[in-house]
DNA sequence: GCGTCTATATCGAAG
DNA sequence: CTTCGATGTAGACGC
């Protein structure tokens, strides 16, 4: 026996019927859940919440996601990430909703006093982002063109994992000084210095000087004085914002 | 002329002018607007990216939050923070979101190649969600009971700004010495030990000895080397899961 | 799985 | 406003 297989579907002001016939229409449909609701929320797990009962959104997502949102702020006030598994009960009269996330152990609950809207949207999908101007990018261009950092300096390798972690970029300069450089995509601050200080203390350990370079679009005036304080130098680049190779899946012939 | 307030609004597979109509009257009741719609979204600010078209579930917040959801991660594909402006026209029979941020410049701009659900949500909300077992908490603990850090523990000062940085708690030891306590309401890593050094070296250049306790529920294994490499110290601590004095907005007799 | 690091990080507090 | 550090950070990539 197969479920309809609607693009969407939605109701307003469901009964507690409605709102299982659809929360599990759109369950077993792989769709995305959207809810409408006046509800509390209780979280354990790394930490502990509690959340006393006002309208929120709530979304549930085919890979598990289940974000609870409020009417302000960018972030989810409470959530469950992909992987997680969803399933709902009545107690009551009423709808609670309960997601578990295996490792570690996170149990999201959420009691509906009053669903405003329910619906659901099978969402088909096949194109990723293409992101331009990361630090990748930036990585890139000096590997491309290394002399952007200064005159003479030979990149040798990306991302080496040294003793204490895993450097950005690392070269030699013209009088063939070890270089670390540390790439930042924006205003570098006090921890993106402690980070090149850290590799430059553990390659000091093996080569006599190195040198260690910040490459960013600026500093923050505590990361200017720590550097010079350190005896490390900055380099202003900004990260470039250029088309990438399409990564997406692609709708093929095969899938059809 | 005044729009009806209505709490929620809903319209499957709306026509322009209706989708016109009902985001119009959800920006005015400052109302949580959704989109279940098939689009593509362009941005340029801080980085710059594109997404073909495709499903996805868009939210625009009476703050100005704006997120696209695809189907699956935690996290919005696009988005545009608190504060942002959202606008839209009409090109060619097809709606054009806009949302605009002045600092940085920032701008989203989504295109609706159809709409299957349009919908919005007036929420009200008078709760914020009570946090168990942050960082803070751990601090608390240890100002009110500094034993647990170590027998003649004396916990001087909280949140103690240095030369480079800002210390969690600084205190002294039971022979007189400085301690510098960094907290990690998780599993300590590198930075977390470059942190804690960049501030026990701050102090050195004032105080003779100085030691350094990494206080967290453990250590990665790189931090623990680290660590030992540094001459620094870890205290296993795990944070407290504890009940909170109530700071979300209540319901008062001055609201009604 | 753990370890390391980036992020259009976002957010809040303090100066 | 900027600086600084926490976050139930999430996500990606490497081992």
């Amino acid at each position: 026996m197969g479920v309809a297989l609607m693009k969407v579907k939605s109701k307003e002001n469901p009964s507690v019927e409605e709102v299982v016939e659809i929360l599990s229409e759109g369950l077993s449909n792989e769709a995305i859940i959207t809810l409408f609701a006046h509800c509390s929320v209780f979280y354990d797990g790394r930490a502990k919440s509690e959340l006393g009962a006002g309208d929120r959104v709530i979304m549930i997502k085919p890979d598990g996601t289940f974000l609870i949102h409020q009417k302000e702020k960018r972030v989810p006030v409470n959530w469950q990430p992909p992987g997680s598994i969803v399933s709902f009960q009545i107690e009551e009269g009423k709808i609670k909703l309960r997601s578990v996330r295996r490792k570690p152990k996170e149990i999201l609950e959420v009691e509906l006093l009053k669903v405003y809207l329910i619906s659901y949207f099978q969402a088909e999908d096949y194109e990723a982002l293409n992101l331009m101007g990361s630090e990748a990018e930036m990585a890139d261009l000096i590997l491309q063109n290394p002399s952007i950092i200064e005159e003479g300096f030979k990149a040798l390798q990306k991302e080496k994992p040294i003793k204490h972690g895993i450097i950005d970029i690392y070269g030699v300069d013209r009088d063939g000084n070890i270089v670390v450089l540390e790439l930042k995509r924006r205003r570098a601050d006090l921890h993106a210095v402690s980070q090149l200080k850290r590799y430059v203390d553990a390659l000091k350990e093996e080569h006599g000087s190195v040198r260690g370079i910040l490459v960013a679009p600026s500093l923050t005036s505590g990361a200017e004085k720590l550097l010079k304080d350190l005896g490390l130098e900055f380099k202003k680049l900004n990260p470039p914002k250029r088309e990438k190779a399409r990564k997406g899946k692609q709708k093929t012939l095969d899938m059809l």
